[in-house]
DNA sequence: TTGAAAGCGCTAACAG
DNA sequence: CTGTTAGCGCTTTCAA
């Protein structure tokens, strides 16, 4: 018979249920030297038992590891010997956007299951940093036992980064920032993969696009980025995609500067739904939405569908990125290997030994031609009514 | 101009770009000690500095943070703190699969977020642990520096769980194991639901039903488990979900030993798929396809749709979650709120010194009819060719 | 094989 | 406001 209950081991049940924040910590109930104590032997001998087991003998290991389950010591501390043997055999993450984001945005998952590959291979654990984006509180840097970090598309000038970086350990960026001496990269080039979607959304006869993409800089900005905010943008991310298509627009005698930029804090679908809307209340004779992320791109895809725009008849979107939900979704987009970025990042911090192995690792990038995009009616008309 | 190259600030460069496995860590620049003897101060001063700003005068105070970024003192080191203090600043994470995994299960994503949302309100880290499911080795539960420990839906006789249970901290489990004593539970009623579920199906004439579940104990198993395999179920939450379903069934004469139960190891749209092929290809006068997952109906979904079976009118197929990606299928569903359970966990183990909170958390569910259930025609056909 | 000695780097009384 | 004293629990030469 089936049943839920479960009788468990007695000699297993943890007895510490008390709570654990706040209050000191339970006091371990035996330690290495209490132990040595008891059975007479020195605390190395206690050590090796557990670190070496071929340095003492069998019966000796055995009666150490009785003792042991018998006053409930539950082996070395892994703090005391993270001091003594100066590792913590853990990676840290920092993530731009608060800790929960992670598991919401699908780019964002991706790279976080390739480095959790990595690390798992490594047999390393991966601390994912708590940083409130409210306070620009930085203990939580401090405070990380980790070996090494990885940094995961954060703003230049983020505070945690610059925190990060003060510590002793080696540090590995995804994407951004660029350019940080004796930091190790990996990243793909953006403005390529955005430049050529944008030849081939001018080549299908494109000129009069608008632009819907993501944080540009410090503080909250949503609407309209100016040409200043554009060239202060402190995510090069964005900057080097919009660099791409400003270059792709360039070569078909677009300018730049007639090119409706709208930026939203959020990255969500609705704000890509309601960037969307802002975007095409204000200029309606656009026939091509450029998104710099699918997620935002998506979005544009559902305010069409709610303003009954035939996508790509009436209007071409696009994306970038390449997540599953934008593929499924036959959206237009770039590819980036989402996950292989993470084993990268991962692999680039943990590589045992190798000195001259890549510091900065460059992934290709894949234009994904799917059915959201296509020749504009409205340019053509535009043309045969000329 | 857009510009990706970014000249960075030159004293904040990390020069520690070596690898950072396997060698020993690079070694500290300096120490509060050898900085408190640089300065002629005590080393309580320099610690001081950083923990309690209130106990020197703002003047030293300055003195010691200028001495401390001339030497390149990077502050206290955060483990040799966690030994002291007795507390890591951060929560270990223990789930049963791969930990990649955790990113691409969309039940176990909600959870997550749920948890990272927990802690970083906690201002606590969150340490995935790696496990290797292939070798047994606890070592990484050792290793962990965590002040407790939460776990994720593991079988009651993983050798990591009951590593962490001999750890000397709190541990807060999520849906299973169950009956563990001393060690408190987040979960919802599953038997409860899926009752209610089979309810909804018999309810619609179904009367020859085959069940599709996920994993149900030790060992790769794939395929039709028996009544054995169906009792020596280690893991609680397929065992409820299978009981409630049972029991539903026997409330209209449905005798339990005739209803195929076909098990799968793996958990993905792939093994539903064939698993619904397997179920059919065995009985296929089935009218309902009783999945203990979302994940899992969604590839019956795909298996029907692919032989061109009509949902529901051929077939019903229901799921368990109410992950976001069924609920916009239209599947019929028990929806349990993924990321509540989340948060509840991570607040079980965080929540300050209230000793006389819930120790075992029950969460609701709730039954979201959808579009993939419906009358059985071939129901009707059996009654009226009688 | 086993043990003695020497810290890893830090914080927390407590006394001045 | 500052310093002295005492470890937190462990690993690791080195010598016996």
């Amino acid at each position: 018979m089936l049943h839920s209950a479960t009788d468990f081991p007695a000699e297993l049940l943890n007895r510490y249920g008390s709570t654990m924040s706040g209050l000191p910590n339970v006091r371990r109930p035996a330690t290495l030297a209490s132990l040595a104590a008891e059975l007479g032997v020195s605390r190395t001998t206690v050590s090796n038992a557990y670190n070496r087991p071929d340095q003492l003998s069998a019966p000796l290991r055995a009666r150490v590891l009785e003792a042991a389950r018998r006053l409930g010591y539950p082996g070395p501390d892994p703090v005391a010997r993270s001091l003594r043997t100066r590792k913590a055999g853990a990676v840290g993450l920092l993530l731009t956007e608060a800790l929960s984001y992670a598991f919401r945005d699908p780019a964002a998952t991706g790279f976080l299951e390739g480095l959790a590959l990595a690390c798992e291979q490594a047999g390393q654990g991966l601390l994912l940093i708590p940083v409130s984006p409210e306070h620009a509180d930085v203990t939580a840097v401090h405070q990380a036992g980790v070996d090494g970090f990885v940094v995961y598309s954060v703003r230049e000038d983020d505070p945690h980064f610059l925190a990060v970086l003060e510590r002793p350990v080696p540090t590995v960026v995804c994407d951004q920032p660029h350019g940080v001496e004796g930091v190790d990269r990996v990243g793909v080039d953006d403005r390529a993969g955005m430049l050529s979607l944008t030849r081939h959304v001018t080549g299908l006869g494109h000129r009069r696009v608008g632009v819907l993409c993501m944080r540009l800089g410090e503080g909250r900005h949503d609407g309209l980025a100016d040409q200043q905010r554009l060239q202060n943008a402190t995510y090069p991310v964005q900057r080097d995609r919009l660099a791409g298509l400003r270059d792709g627009l360039a070569e078909v005698g677009v300018d730049w500067a007639d090119v409706p930029v709208i930026e939203r804090f959020e990255h969500s679908v609705e704000a890509g739904q309601n960037g969307a809307a802002e975007l095409l209340g204000a200029r309606p004779d656009i026939t091509a939405v450029i998104c710099t992320s699918d997620i935002l791109a998506l979005g544009a895809l559902r305010y069409a569908g709610d303003r009954g725009l035939a996508v790509p008849d009436d209007l071409t979107i696009t994306g970038f990125d390449g997540v599953p939900e934008a593929e499924r979704a036959g959206l237009t987009t770039v590819r980036q290997p989402l996950l292989e970025k993470g084993r990268v990042a991962g692999e680039l911090l943990l590589e045992r030994g190798d000195r001259n192995r890549p510091r900065r690792v460059m992934l290709p990038t894949e234009l994904l031609v799917g059915t959201t995009s296509g020749e504009s009616r409205t340019e053509q008309r535009f043309f045969s009514g000329w």
